[in-house]
DNA sequence: TTATTATCAGTAATGGTTACTATTACTAAT
DNA sequence: ATTAGTAATAGTAACCATTACTGATAATAA
């Protein structure tokens, strides 16, 4: 991976924001730096830039994918008035509770949104591991 | 909302299937019975009956939504391989655990997707409640 | 320097979803 | 039952987020 300005001025950005900027709002802050720069390359360096593992594409629900400089393990909290996302704080989340994160994020909390995520029967057989 | 042939069609053919499909393969499936179906019907009738609270729209990661037909309480495993989602066993949710999620459906377990939802601050001084 | 080629800007294409429009068919009131 | 009013429909265009394409540019190695 190459060394280039678009590069560095996108990752900074979003080194800067802990707001979990879409792809088209960090598009409009990275313009005011590099104003000639097109949307498909900061589309194009979110997604270098997270396989290499440098930053994270988050799963949240939501038609916009949204990224984040921290690539620790953390969880976030999602507004469900304005759709704003807030970051929890790390620690392995046996103990966290809804008082515990109202309290530290100032949000009133509602409930929360669980996947789990595994491997089917199926794909099990195909990949031989269980 | 008027009775017609097609709402009534989604929603058997929805009801018949536990795979959380989407508006396409719903569509698909509904075409057999209904060839001159479109759709934007599809969609416009799922949109009406999850409005109504008669169906479900699945707040799930990836690009597509999914439909459930299902409507009580109850959580989502996702198959990291293929997309399957199956559904887990309702319950308060406190006692479950990995193993007891492997057992039920077969998957093998890797994590869970968890966000928290709320009102922000801002949108909580908003409204007056807290 | 120069050659190589990753990356770029600009734009077209894609996939999922929603909006529009003239037509159809439920439903309530005659 | 007939009619009038109007949801809902089929078909299609528009929309939005994202990805793919293309010729030009610029980062790196030789």
């Amino acid at each position: 991976m190459r060394k280039t300005k678009q590069r560095e001025v996108i990752l900074d950005e979003l080194m800067q924001l802990h707001t979990h900027p879409s792809a088209d709002e960090l598009y409009e802050r990275v313009k005011k730096r590099l104003p000639r720069i097109s949307l498909g390359t900061v589309y194009r360096n979110l997604d270098m830039l997270s396989r290499e593992g440098i930053i994270r594409r988050l799963d949240t629900a939501g038609s916009q994918k949204r990224f984040d400089a921290d690539t620790g393990d953390h969880q976030h909290i999602c507004c469900v008035g304005c759709g704003r996302i807030d970051d929890l704080a790390a620690g392995a989340g046996r103990a966290r509770c809804d008082t515990r994160v109202a309290k530290g994020t100032g949000y009133r909390v509602l409930g929360r949104r669980i996947e789990y995520l595994g491997i089917c029967p199926a794909c099990g057989k195909k990949t031989g591991r269980r």
